[in-house]
DNA sequence: TATCCAATTGAATCGCACT
DNA sequence: TAGTGCGATTCAATTGGAT
C-alpha cells in the first residue's frame, strides 16, 4: 500500500508513463533482440529478465563412461570469435535493456563462469547497481564424467537496479514466505528442467537450455508487481512468458528463431493461472542438511590422525586428510572400511566407528550431531 | 613414486626449477603486495591463492608494477574511475601472480558481487583459463537486517589455470572420498568463521574478513600435493598459511599490516602439522601406480585360455598368453577388443571385461586390485 | 495395480604420453 | 605438432517396460 503511493508520487514529478496500450504486450517480437528492443519505447518496462548466449567454447564430442554420446550445446546462436566480440555484444544489448527500462525497474541476467564475469562488469561499468548475486544450485546436474573438476553444480543470476541511489521492488514478506519464515537467501536449491515441464518434438528438446519455471517464478514474485511489464530480450521457449502469465505480469519477448517463437507462443497459450495448488509445489523444502564425513574433517571437529576403533575394540583405524580411513593394510570410507573389516555386507560407519570425546567413546555420528546443532540456522 | 618420476622427466625438459632455498618459505614479505611479489622469481610457485580487498572506494596507496602511482578517486559520484582503479590494481597484482606461476600451477581468488565479476573478466582477458567458480555457501551468513535484499549468504571463488592448454592438478580421487564418494560440486556448504577459530584481541576480532580453516584446507587438497609451494598475495591473518603448515604444503605470505603479520606468525606458529599416516589421501586411479593386464598373467593372477566376458553376456574373449584376447573373429588388448565389440568411442576394458573368481563374476580390475595389495610394500 | 529394473539424459570450456 | 594407443570416468531424475 505505502510502496504504491510512493510510486505514485514519484511518477507525478516524471515524465508521463507510456500507456501500455502503445507496447507490444503478449507478443514475440521476431529478430535480432537488439533491433526488436529499438521498436520499444523509452523508459517503459519494469524489468528485463535475460539469458543470453554463454559463450560456452567447448572442445570436442564428450562421451560417458558408459561410452554414450553427451549432447552438447552447439548452436550457432553460442558462437562468439573472441571475448571481445562477446563483449560488444554485451554492451549492444544492454545498452537497449537500459534506455527501456524504467528509472524504478531492475535487470536480471543469468549465466555461468564462461560468460557471468563479463557480464556483471559490463552491467557495472554502465552504471547498473547490483542489488544480489545469485546462485542457482541445481539439484541434479550433469556430473563432470572424466573427473578432471568440481561438478559444475550452479548457475548464478545478477539482480540489479538501474542506478546506486534507484529505488526497485523487493517483495521481502513474499519471499520470507516462501521460504517458511526465514529471509530468502542468496543461493536457491531448485531442480533443473525436465520431466513433464520441458518442451520436446517427436522425442527431442525443443530448446537445449530450456530454464525451469520455479526460477522465473521466483524471480518475478520477488522483484515485480502485478500488472509490471516484464521484457524477455532472449525468449526462447517463453519460459518468462509461461510465469509471468500465471503470475498476473505483463511480459514481451524478443527471439530470433521462429522454432522456438512457435513452441513458446503454444505453450504461453496453455499455461494456466496461477492456482494455489501450483505455488506450493514451488516452495523450497527445507531439505535435511546433509553433512558428509569429510566436512568434519575440514571444520576441525574430527582431527586427520585420530583413531577410531568399534565398539568392542577389535578393529582400529585412522583418519586421514581426505576423509579415509586406513587401517593395518586397508583403507576405505568410513562405511567402506567397516564393512570390509567385518565382512559383512554392508556397514553404517556413522554408527559402527567409535572415538573418545570428553572422557566417553561415542559414535561419530555423534560428532556429527553436534556439527549440525553448532551450524544449524 | 610413481607420480613423481613423471613429474622429474617432465621437468628435465624445461628449464631448471627454482630451488626452494632461494624462495621464502614461511614467511610473511612485509609491505605492498605487488612490491613484495616482486621478490620472489619467475616460475616458482605452486598455487595463488588470493583473498584481494572488496571495497571498491580505495585509499590512494596503490601502485603499478613498474612502481609508478596510482591516483585513487574515492569520490562517491564517480563510480566510473573507482572502477577503473579496482581494475588497474587488480591486473597490476594479477600480472605478479601469473609471472611467479609455474606453467602448470593455478590460481584462486575469492571475492563477493562487489568485486567478482570484475576479478574474472580481467583474470580471463590475461590468458588465465576458469576451470570452476567455486560458491562458498555460508551455513550461517548474517542476515539482511533491513530486509531489502535477499540474505546474502554466499561469496565466489574463481579457479584457474595458467591457460586452455595448461595442466593443472586436481585430486579428483581425494575429493570424491571427503565428500562421502559423491563428486565433489562446485557449490560448497562450510560455516564462516567463528567461535575458538576467529582471532581476536581484547574480545574484538583482529581481521574483519577472516576466512575458515575449512575453506582453504579443502582448495589446498583438491589443487596442491604434498610439498608444493602456496603464495597469499593478501595473507591477513594468514588461514593459508595455517592450513598450509597442517597439510604439508610449503606458504609465502604478502602483507601490508603489521598487526596481521604478528598475528599470523603467532597464529601459524601454533598450528601443528599432520603427521605423515593422517597426511595420506586416496589416490585416482591415474595416479596410482600401473599395472599393465599382462602382470597379471605373467604372475598367474589369471591363466591363458581363461574365459572373460562383458557383464551381460554379449561377448566372449579367450586370454591368450601374451594378454591380448582372442573373441570370434576378432582380436586386440581389453581395451581395444572391447571398444571394437561394442563399436563404443572407448572402452575400459577394466571394468568391461568379467570372469568368475570365488563363484562370484567380477571385473577384471579386481584381480589388479587383489594383485597390488598383495604385492604393496 | 504396485514395484522394480534398465535405459536415458541434462548450458560441459572433461586425458595423457609417446612417437 | 598432429596422430595414435592406452585406459580412466557419472549423479539425480525421469521414463518405460517387465515382474
Amino acid at each position: 500500500m505505502g510502496q504504491l503511493l510512493v510510486k505514485q508520487k514519484i511518477r507525478a514529478r516524471a515524465p508521463a508513463p507510456t500507456p501500455k496500450e502503445l507496447l507490444p504486450l503478449g507478443q514475440i517480437i521476431p529478430g535480432d533482440c537488439i533491433e526488436a528492443m529499438r521498436t520499444i519505447p523509452d523508459a517503459s518496462v519494469d524489468m528485463v529478465f535475460a539469458d543470453p548466449p554463454y559463450n560456452l567454447q567447448l572442445g570436442g564430442d564428450l562421451s560417458r563412461p558408459d561410452g554414450s554420446h553427451v549432447d552438447a550445446v552447439t548452436n550457432d546462436w553460442d558462437k562468439f570469435s573472441s571475448f571481445a566480440v562477446y563483449d560488444q555484444f554485451t554492451r549492444d544489448w544492454l545498452t537497449e535493456a537500459r534506455r527501456v527500462l524504467k528509472p524504478e525497474g531492475s535487470l536480471w541476467v543469468i549465466g555461468s563462469y564462461h560468460n557471468i564475469f563479463r557480464l556483471g562488469a559490463i552491467m557495472q561499468d554502465m552504471g547498473f547497481w547490483i542489488l544480489n548475486d545469485i546462485v542457482w544450485r541445481k539439484a541434479n546436474p550433469m556430473p563432470n564424467f572424466k573427473g578432471t573438476r568440481f561438478t559444475n553444480a550452479h548457475e548464478t543470476l545478477i539482480w540489479a537496479s538501474m542506478g546506486e541511489k534507484s529505488k526497485y521492488t523487493f517483495n521481502y514478506r513474499a519471499m520470507k514466505t516462501l521460504n517458511d519464515e526465514l529471509q530468502m537467501r542468496s543461493d536457491w536449491v531448485l531442480p533443473i528442467c525436465n520431466g513433464a515441464e520441458r518442451l520436446k518434438k517427436g522425442g527431442r528438446k525443443v530448446h537445449p537450455t530450456q530454464k525451469p519455471e520455479a526460477l522465473l517464478y521466483r524471480v518475478m514474485l520477488a522483484t515485480t508487481n502485478e500488472g509490471d511489464v516484464v521484457l524477455d530480450p532472449f525468449f526462447g521457449t517463453g519460459t518468462t512468458g509461461a510465469v509471468a502469465k500465471r503470475l498476473g505480469r505483463e511480459w514481451i519477448g524478443c527471439e530470433r528463431e521462429g522454432d522456438y517463437r512457435e513452441a513458446a507462443l503454444e505453450r504461453i497459450e496453455m499455461a494456466l493461472p496461477l492456482d494455489e495448488r501450483a505455488l506450493k509445489t514451488m516452495q523450497s523444502k527445507r531439505t535435511a542438511p546433509k553433512v558428509a564425513f569429510g566436512t568434519l574433517i575440514e571444520t576441525g571437529w574430527i582431527a586427520p590422525g585420530t583413531v577410531l576403533s568399534d565398539k568392542k575394540n577389535r578393529f582400529r583405524a585412522v583418519v586421514r586428510a581426505d576423509g579415509s580411513l586406513a587401517a593395518d593394510k586397508v583403507t576405505g570410507s568410513i562405511h567402506g572400511l567397516g564393512k570390509e573389516l567385518q565382512g559383512a555386507p554392508s556397514c553404517n560407519g556413522w554408527t559402527f566407528w567409535h572415538l573418545e570425546h570428553e572422557g566417553q567413546v561415542k559414535p561419530i555420528d555423534a560428532i556429527r550431531q553436534l556439527y549440525i546443532l553448532a551450524t544449524e540456522p
